[in-house]
DNA sequence: ATTCTTAGTATCTAAAAAAATACTACTACT
DNA sequence: AGTAGTAGTATTTTTTTAGATACTAAGAAT
């Protein structure tokens, strides 16, 4: 019997936060509109497609929906002509932007050393 | 002209950080490879084979070639028979750690509860 | 001589993700 | 009467991503 601590297969078969991670923040869009949901405070749909660039109706919705379902994002409709929506962070959504900030300052300093954030004092609300 | 500092087109035109990150972070894999390179040490093309369960061959070889081209990881190849490469965090990957640490430490609480990290003490080293 | 080992490559296929397109509802405004 | 505005849905198509499968090299062990 190995003490390798690397062979422990109950490692690999037991729920494995990495991989969950993967797939609740993963695809093109997701940490993006939680960004803008987290730190820019857009809410509505409409503003969400504009920040997204190329991204559809349809894929937004879809997106939004799945945020939804796994916890992050509150949607509010009001009964209103024309329609309105507001997107929020629920409590589990918020308990994710130390992660977001951590991503966001890693990205700034070493992605797009260049790139200046306008709305920095934003993220230390 | 507006004052509100979310039609600022520029915030969109620009380098977007958050955007990059999930292009070279994205897709099924990258995050977790990764996780085990930095912290279980992980160097070995056979040994991330058995780890990342589900994995081909095939597509465990994309994902380091760009990890490789995207400047997380260093590849070592020994000419010796049978083949041997290792893969190992560059000063750049190094410079990940921070991130990865925070979603560990965050996807454990909230996406799984109950899972005890056996190795939680190698990620303070 | 055959088999095992490691770390691949090359090609093809399947599945997943995203995009394109067309459509809806209700009201206000022109 | 026609158009704009918002937040969608539904369906099909395209693109992207990942998986399946077959194959290679070169020495070591059996």
């Amino acid at each position: 019997m190995s003490e390798n601590k690397f062979t422990d297969k109950n490692v690999i078969a037991r729920c494995v936060p990495m991989s969950k991670l993967q797939s609740v923040i993963g695809g093109k869009w997701k940490i993006l509109i939680l960004w803008y949901v987290a730190f820019y405070k857009v809410q509505r749909f409409g503003e969400l497609m504009r920040r997204l660039d190329g991204i559809t109706q349809s894929t937004l919705t879809k997106q939004l929906r799945e945020l939804e379902n796994d916890g992050f994002l509150h949607r509010e409709i009001f009964k209103e002509i024309p329609p309105k929506v507001e997107y929020s962070l629920t409590e589990f959504g918020e308990s994710f932007i130390p992660v977001l900030q951590t991503m966001m300052t890693w990205s700034e300093k070493y992605l797009c050393p260049d790139y200046v954030n306008p709305y920095k004092e934003i993220m230390n609300e």
